[in-house]
DNA sequence: AAGAACATAGGGGAAAACCCTCATTTTTTA
DNA sequence: TAAAAAATGAGGGTTTTCCCCTATGTTCTT
């Protein structure tokens, strides 16, 4: 019987693609393509699938929240996160949620093949690149575990509250009249913020919060 | 005769998938395909195309800069500009070097088929959001307005330098002191791009910046 | 060749951010 | 229930950003 795979990808260009090199395969059957985050649940829902075939970086719902929905209620499903973005934040993540197994879409098609292959015998698969950056993660989870990059320690929810604000251009004066609190408490925050972003003023910070979504 | 196609994407899943949709059209014939920016001016020295797929952003040489070089050789090469983003810039910069089209990789293969038979025929193609997206800068530029959302005036080549160092959090001082300029021209550079992004300070600048895409 | 846009840069001042130390109350968690 | 973490905030200082103003040489563009 064929494996049943589901592609997720916002870009249908590269969806179509993918369904086109798969579907001349022997044994693999595309069932289905998902646009967005938000679809990927109710498809599951009403059609079997053995393999999704997750992009990370999806609208609407990202592929890591997916990843987490997905396993909580199908918990063997066979996730293979696809990237354009050799990242440690994500790899780590969404295997943290029960991927089992991250390439990047440089990746050729043969190495696609073996990624499916390797996943749907229940063992996992990275491209060698991804391997590389997961070792070096683990590296530094070893070594110093704060000064990697890419490590943010936990931010209260009234930092997270100051630091939208900040995001919003409010000034500190501001954020203090809006939260209701004085202006040397929204300073002691952004102090803690700054020391936990490891960032050297407001511009580091901003884009940290961006670059690791620190904000909803 | 078919057409002959080069696609050039550094993804090869993604070029793959599109070489694999073309080649089940008939009339059509994958001839090449290119990895990067700079091998495919070579390509072309020894090989007959029609069509060149071109990624917007490729690495080593960027599409734009290829379109430019490539143009300039062949004059009456039919270029079809395919990019993940609908960014004013990227649109008018590669038309204005002679690209005959401008699609999102988020098109479906009906437009995509539909894109390159009008790209051959001599005429010019849009995916229907990158015409939305010509016509609103068309409409900044005639009225020059600046209020309405989203709007982004040209960052000149040095704002971009100094916006680049403000949002890997260097002060004034050091961006002064990198590009051997002084205090007070960097504190200029700063003045005009938060007029020019509509921000209140720096927060909102890096903000802007990061979600507009203002630095490569 | 003229005008527009860009890059340069100064003075001076106000506002905001940043830094350090310390202390109290509230909430959470072990 | 005691300890830890979070939230609150004050004093007092330095640095950085932001905002006026003005001005000059350079480099596109028309």
């Amino acid at each position: 019987m064929a494996t049943k795979i589901l592609i997720a990808d916002d870009h249908s260009m590269f969806a179509d693609g993918i369904e086109s090199i798969l579907n001349r395969q022997d044994g693999i059957e595309v069932v289905g393509k998902c646009y967005d985050g938000i679809s990927i649940m109710p498809f599951l829902k009403e059609n079997e699938v053995d393999i999704i075939l997750l992009d990370v970086n999806l609208p609407e719902k990202n592929g890591i929240e997916v990843c987490k929905e997905v396993i909580a209620s199908f918990p063997d499903m066979n996730i293979l996160a696809i990237s354009m973005f050799n990242q440690e934040s994500y790899v780590s993540e969404i295997l943290k949620f029960g991927a089992k197994g991250y390439i990047l879409k440089n990746t050729g098609q043969e190495e696609l093949m073996q990624a499916i292959q390797t996943i749907e015998g229940g063992k996992t698969f990275f491209s060698k690149d991804v391997t590389q950056t997961i070792m070096r993660g683990l590296m530094n989870d070893r070594k110093s575990s704060s000064k990697s990059e890419g490590f943010i320690p936990k931010i209260t929810r009234r930092e997270k509250e100051v630091l939208k604000l900040i995001v919003q251009e409010f000034t500190t004066q501001e954020i203090g009249e809006k939260l209701f609190i004085s202006l040397k408490t929204v300073e002691s925050h952004r102090s803690s913020l700054l020391a936990k972003v490891n960032a050297r003023n407001t511009a580091g910070l901003v884009r940290i919060a961006l670059e690791k979504k620190l904000i909803d």
